[in-house]
RNA sequence: GGAGGCUUAGCUCAGCUGGUUCAGAGCAUCUGCCUUACAAGCAGAGGGUCACUGGUUCGAAUCCAGUAGCCUCCA
C-alpha cells in the first residue's frame, strides 16, 4: 500500500475526532483515580472562535491531554457565557432587522427572542473547538443562564445581601444615549476628536459694597468648556485657591449665562491652574470628575439630560432639542449674549459606544454594588501564600495592587438578557431581597411595610457575577453541595485564561471560591499573552489582522497550527503571531510523516544487528530518557513552548537526523529484524510524547499496522506518557564527540568541494579512551568513510580537526593550502591563549581562589588543562605543517 | 497622574539563586546538494558592545541606581 508522499490533515482529523467522541475517551466521571480538573473559560455564546481562543484553549488540550496519558481522570469542563451586553447588543440588532424596536416589547417577548437567539448561534463557537481537537468533556457542557447555574447566582445575591455585603448607591455610569442603556468600561472606545473649547463668560454678582467701592473691578470670569450644553447644569464654579488671578473672587457667586441662576464659586486645587482659563464649571450631574467634588462641596446635582440625550425641564431653555444640536444653538445664544468670548480648536478623548457609536454621556444612577474590601481579602491571600500560584509571576504586583485598592463592585446591569436582581419594591418604593415575590411579600409584612404594588428589579446582573460561580457551579457546586462531582473535581488544578481579566473574573472566582467552598478554585493559573500580528498590534475585526482560525487550520492542518501557536509563546508574553509559525508545525507534521514513511517501507532481515547499530539503539534509548526529563521540567514550569521544542528537536535532529540516518538500511536493502523491533518501539515512544501538541498526526500513524494490531481501545490519546529511563551519560558525551566527527568531516567535504559520494580516508590520534571501534561503522556511513585508521602521530597534508580532545586527519586528493591551514590553526591558537589568559587570571588572584566555591575554583583548573592541552596539539599541527 | 513590566542575532524568544568554551534556540539568511522518507527536504556556514551610563564584586547579560525607548493595567 503506497502511502502519500505529504501528510493530509484533511483526511484523518474529522474521522480521529469522531472516533475518540465514539470511545468516550473525553468523559470524565469521578472514581479511585487522581483527578486532574480544567474549567474552561466559558467562551461567549456570541463569540466565534479567533486566535485568542484558539492559542488559550489549545493550551488547555495539550495539558489535559498529558494528564489523561499520565493516568489522571482528566476532565475539562466546557460551556458558555451568556454575556448579558453583547449578547441583548445582537439581540437588538437582529429585532431590528426584523422591524421590531426592543422598546414596544415586552421583557417576556424579548427574553424570548434572545434564547431563540442563544439556541441558533450560541453553540457555534463550541463546534470550532471541536475542530481544534479540544479533548473536552461535552457531556458536561454548561451555560451560565441556565436553569442551575442562574439558581446559583440568585442565591448567592441573597446570601451576600444577607451578610450585608450587598447595598444600592448613586453611581456615574456610562450611558448609550442611542441604545438607550448603561454599559461597561470595556465597551466604551475612546477616541481623540477634534472639538472646540468654548470661552464664556460668567458674571460675577457684587456684593453691595463692591458694587460702590469698586466699579473698575472685572464683572465677569471666563470658562473654558466643550460642553456648553451642559452650562444649564451647572451648580458652582471652582478656581484654584492658590490661583492669584482669582483671589478677589473667593467666596463670591455667578449666574449661569442665559438663565441667570445664581451659582457659588468654590475652591478646590483639583483644577490646573494651567488648563483654559484656571476656571472650572462644575456639573455634578454629567461629569465623572465634577460629580466627585461636588460630593466633596456638597453642591446640588441638576440633571438636564433625558436618556435619549436630549434636554428636559430642568435645562429651562432648548427643551426637547439633542444635546448637539443644543450645543451649537446655545453657542449661538451666547455670542448674542455677548457672553462667549472666543472659541479654540481643541482635541480629547471622547467615548463612543462599541456597539451604537453614540458619543458616550456619564449618567448618575442608582445602581446594586457588593462591597469588595473584606471579600478580596483572602482571594489576595490565596496568591500572597502561593496556594494560587500565577504563570507568569510577575503578575502577582498587580493582582496585589488590584486587590488592596478593590473598589466596590457595580453588579448591576440595565438589561434584559441575565439574572434579574432578586429585589422587589413596593408602592413606597421600599425594597426588599427575597427570591421570589411570595417571599418578598412575607418579608414586608415583617417589616410592617406595604404590600401593594409589588415589582422586581429591572436591572440584571453583571456577567462576571455568574461566571464568578463557574468552578464550583459546572459541578454543581451550589445545588449539592456535597455532591460526588464537586468533592471530587474541587478545586481544579489549571486554569488557563487571560491576564485582562484578572480581576474580572479570576479574582471573583477565588472569592466564590473561598466565600462558598473554603478553598480556592484552582492551583495554579496560566496566564496567556494577547496574540499580535507580526508588527506587534493587538489583532481586531476593525484592522482586519485577525486570520480566520479555521482557515488557519484548513490551510496547516490542526496540528500545524497548534504546533505554530506554541512555539511562539512563552506564557505571560504576548504572541507575535505569523503563519510563518503555522508553515513551520506544518513542515513537523510532514517530517513525522515521512520519517513514519521511510520505516514503514523498511524490509527485514532474519540477522542481528551490528554493534555500531546497537551502539547508536542504546544512544537513542539515553537520548530519548534526557529529553522526557527535559519535557517534564519544562511542563512543571507551565513552560509549554520549550516542553514543544525540546520534543521537535528530539524527533527533527536527534530521531530522524541522526537514529534514522545510522539504522537506515542501504538502499534495497533489508534492515535486521531487532534493529527494526526497536525502532519501532522508538517510533511509537515519539508519537506518544508527541500526542499532547500534535493528537491527530500521531493517532493516524499510531493505528498503522507498522505497529501491529490494536484493540479498538488502544489508542494514542490514552496511551501511557512515555517516562524516562536510564541514562547513559558517558554513551551521550561519547556520541556527541562521534557526531562532531561527522560533522567535521562534512564540513571538510564542503570547504574543499568533494562530493558526498567520494569516499575519504580517515585517521585518528586517540587521546582519551572513547572506544572509537564501536563508532566506526557509524562514522563510515555518515561520513562516507573508505579506511580508517589509528596513528600515534599527527598526518602531514591531511585536513586536520579535534573533537572532543582527540585528532582527526582526512586524506584528501587536492593538496592543503598551507598558508590557510596555518592562519586558520594561528587563529585558534591566539583564541585559545586569550581564554587562557583569562583564566589564568582568575587563578592566580587569590581572593577568587579564597571566595569562590570549590567547585568553581576546580572548574577553572579544568579549562586551563584543557585550554593547554589544545594549544599543544596545535602548536605541533603547525610545526608539521 | 498612579502601578507594573519589557529592552539579548534580521524576527520571535531562552538564559534558574552572579562563575563550565556563556553569549544560546527556533525561524529567516548565505553556500552546496532534486543523495529513492521528506525541496514542506538534506549537508554546512555566517550573524550579537546582552538598550545606555555608573555602582557593588575577585568576577555582571544576570544584582543595585540613574537615563532613554516600548508596552500593559488602573484613574
Amino acid at each position: 500500500m503506497s502511502i502519500a508522499k505529504t501528510y493530509n490533515p484533511k483526511e484523518t482529523e474529522d474521522k480521529w475526532y469522531a472516533y475518540w467522541l465514539e470511545k468516550k475517551f473525553f468523559r470524565s466521571i469521578p472514581d479511585g483515580r487522581e483527578p486532574y480538573t480544567i474549567v474552561m473559560p466559558p467562551p461567549n455564546v456570541t463569540g466565534v472562535l479567533h486566535m485568542g481562543h484558539m492559542l488559550n484553549n489549545t493550551i488547555q488540550d495539550v495539558l489535559i491531554r498529558r494528564a489523561r496519558m499520565q493516568g489522571k481522570n482528566a476532565c475539562w469542563v466546557p460551556g458558555t457565557d451568556h454575556a448579558s451586553i453583547a449578547t441583548e447588543a445582537k439581540v437588538v440588532a437582529m429585532l431590528k432587522e426584523r422591524g421590531i424596536n426592543k422598546s414596544d416589547i415586552t421583557r417576556e417577548e424579548f427574553l424570548k427572542y434572545a434564547w431563540e437567539w442563544k439556541e441558533k448561534y450560541g453553540g457555534i463557537i463550541l463546534d470550532q473547538l471541536r475542530k481544534l481537537g479540544a479533548s473536552c468533556d461535552w457531556d458536561r457542557t454548561r451555560f451560565t443562564m441556565e436553569p442551575d447555574l442562574s439558581d446559583a447566582v440568585i442565591d448567592t445575591f441573597i446570601h451576600l445581601y444577607k451578610k450585608g455585603y450587598i447595598y444600592r448607591g448613586i453611581r456615574m455610569i456610562n450611558w448609550d444615549p442611542q441604545g438607550k442603556t448603561a454599559v461597561s468600561d470595556e465597551e466604551v472606545i475612546r477616541k481623540e476628536v477634534n472639538q472646540k473649547l468654548y470661552y464664556i463668560q460668567y458674571q460675577v454678582v457684587d456684593t453691595n459694597e463692591e458694587r460702590t467701592t469698586n466699579n473698575q473691578q472685572r464683572s465677569y470670569i471666563t470658562i473654558a468648556t466643550t460642553r456648553p450644553e451642559t452650562i444649564m447644569a451647572d451648580t458652582a464654579v471652582c478656581i484654584n485657591p492658590n490661583d492669584e488671578r482669582y483671589q478677589h473672587l473667593k467666596g463670591k457667586k455667578v449666574l449661569v449665562p442665559i438663565i441667570n441662576r445664581e451659582i457659588p464659586i468654590i475652591e478646590d486645587e483639583y483644577v490646573e491652574m494651567e488648563f483654559g482659563t484656571g476656571c472650572l464649571k462644575v456639573t455634578p450631574a454629567h461629569d465623572l470628575n465634577d460629580y466627585e467634588l461636588g460630593l466633596k462641596h456638597k453642591l446640588e446635582v441638576v440633571d438636564i439630560l433625558n436618556d435619549d440625550g436630549t434636554l428636559n425641564e430642568k435645562a429651562q431653555i432648548l427643551v426637547g432639542e439633542d444635546r448637539f444640536i443644543a450645543r451649537k444653538k446655545i453657542a449661538k445664544m451666547l455670542e448674542e449674549a455677548g457672553q462667549l468670548e472666543k472659541v479654540e480648536d481643541y482635541k480629547s478623548q471622547v467615548g463612543f459606544s462599541e456597539r451604537t457609536d453614540a458619543a458616550i454621556e456619564p449618567k448618575l444612577s442608582m445602581q446594586w454594588f457588593c462591597k469588595m474590601e473584606h471579600l478580596a481579602k483572602p482571594a489576595l491571600d490565596y496568591v500572597l501564600s502561593g496556594e494560587v500560584k500565577l504563570i507568569p509571576d510577575k503578575f502577582i504586583n498587580s493582582y496585589r495592587h488590584w486587590m488592596e485598592h478593590v473598589k466596590d463592585w457595580n453588579i448591576s446591569r440595565q438589561l434584559w438578557w441575565g439574572q434579574r436582581i432578586p429585589a422587589w419594591y413596593n408602592e413606597n418604593q421600599d425594597w426588599v431581597v427575597a427570591k421570589t415575590e411570595e417571599e418578598a411579600i412575607v418579608e414586608f409584612e415583617r417589616l410592617g411595610k406595604s404590600t401593594k404594588g409589588i415589582y422586581q428589579e429591572e436591572d440584571v446582573l453583571d456577567t462576571w457575577f455568574s461566571s464568578g460561580l463557574w468552578p464550583i457551579s459546572v459541578f454543581d457546586g451550589f445545588k449539592e453541595p456535597n455532591g460526588a462531582d464537586i468533592n471530587y473535581y474541587y478545586p481544579t488544578n489549571d486554569l488557563v485564561t487571560a491576564p485582562e481579566i484578572l480581576f474580572f473574573w479570576v479574582a471573583r472566582m477565588m472569592i466564590a471560591g473561598h466565600e462558598f467552598r473554603g478553598k480556592a478554585p484552582f492551583k495554579n493559573v496560566y496566564l496567556t499573552g494577547i496574540v499580535r500580528d507580526k508588527l506587534g498590534r493587538k489583532m481586531s475585526k476593525s484592522l482586519g489582522n485577525s486570520p480566520d482560525p479555521i482557515e488557519l487550520m484548513d490551510q496547516y492542518g490542526t496540528d500545524g497550527v497548534r504546533v505554530g501557536m506554541l512555539l511562539s509563546s512563552p506564557a505571560g508574553n504576548d504572541l507575535m503571531f505569523d503563519v510563518a509559525y503555522c508553515e513551520q508545525g506544518r513542515n513537523f507534521a510532514n517530517k513525522i510523516w515521512n520519517a513514519f514513511r521511510l520505516v514503514k517501507g523498511w524490509e527485514t532481515v532474519n540477522k542481528p544487528a551490528t554493534k555500531a547499530e546497537l551502539k547508536t539503539v542504546e544512544w537513542f534509548e539515553s537520548r530519548f530518557s534526557e529529553a522526557v526529563i527535559e519535557v517534564e521540567e519544562h511542563f512543571a514550569a507551565y513552560r509549554l513552548s520549550d516542553a514543544l521544542m525540546t520534543i521537535y528537536k528530539l524527533i527533527w535532529d536527534d530521531f530522524c537526523s541522526w537514529y534514522l540516518e545510522l539504522v537506515k538500511p542501504a538502499y534495497q536493502q533489508p534492515i535486521a529484524k531487532d534493529l527494526l523491533t526497536f525502532t519501532i518501539d522508538f517510533f511509537e515512544q515519539v508519537l506518544a510524547l508527541a500526542h499532547p501538541f500534535m493528537p491527530f498526526i500521531t493517532e493516524e500513524l499510531w493505528h498503522d499496522e507498522l505497529f501491529g494490531s490494536r484493540s479498538a481501545l488502544d489508542c494514542c490519546i490514552v496511551a501511557a506518557y512515555p517516562k524516562a529511563s536510564k541514562i547513559d551519560r558517558e554513551l551521550l558525551n561519547d556520541f556527541q564527540v562521534v557526531q562532531q566527527v561527522v560533522s567535521e568531516i562534512r564540513n571538510v567535504r564542503n570547504t574543499k568541494q568533494i562530493s558526498p559520494k567520494e569516499t575519504l580516508p580517515l585517521a585518528i590520534k586517540v587521546n582519551t579512551d572513547i572506544a572509537y571501534e564501536n563508532y566506526l561503522d557509524s562514522i563510515r556511513k555518515l561520513a562516507n568513510i573508505s579506511d580508517v585508521s589509528f596513528v600515534s602521530e599527527q598526518q602531514v597534508g591531511t585536513a586536520a580537526f579535534i573533537a572532543g580532545k582527540d585528532e582527526f586527519f582526512v586524506s584528501i586528493a587536492q593538496n592543503i593550502d598551507v598558508k590557510a591551514e596555518r592562519e586558520r590553526i594561528t587563529n585558534e591558537i591566539t583564541y585559545l591563549q586569550g581564554f587562557l589568559k583569562s583564566v589564568n587570571a582568575k587563578l592566580s588572584n587569590e581572593r577568587f581562589v579564597q571566595n569562590a566555591k570549590p567547585e568553581i575554583v576546580q572548574n577553572e583548573r579544568n579549562k586551563q588543562a584543557d585550554a593547554l592541552a589544545k594549544i599543544k596539539i596545535l602548536e605541533e599541527s603547525l610545526a608539521s605543517l
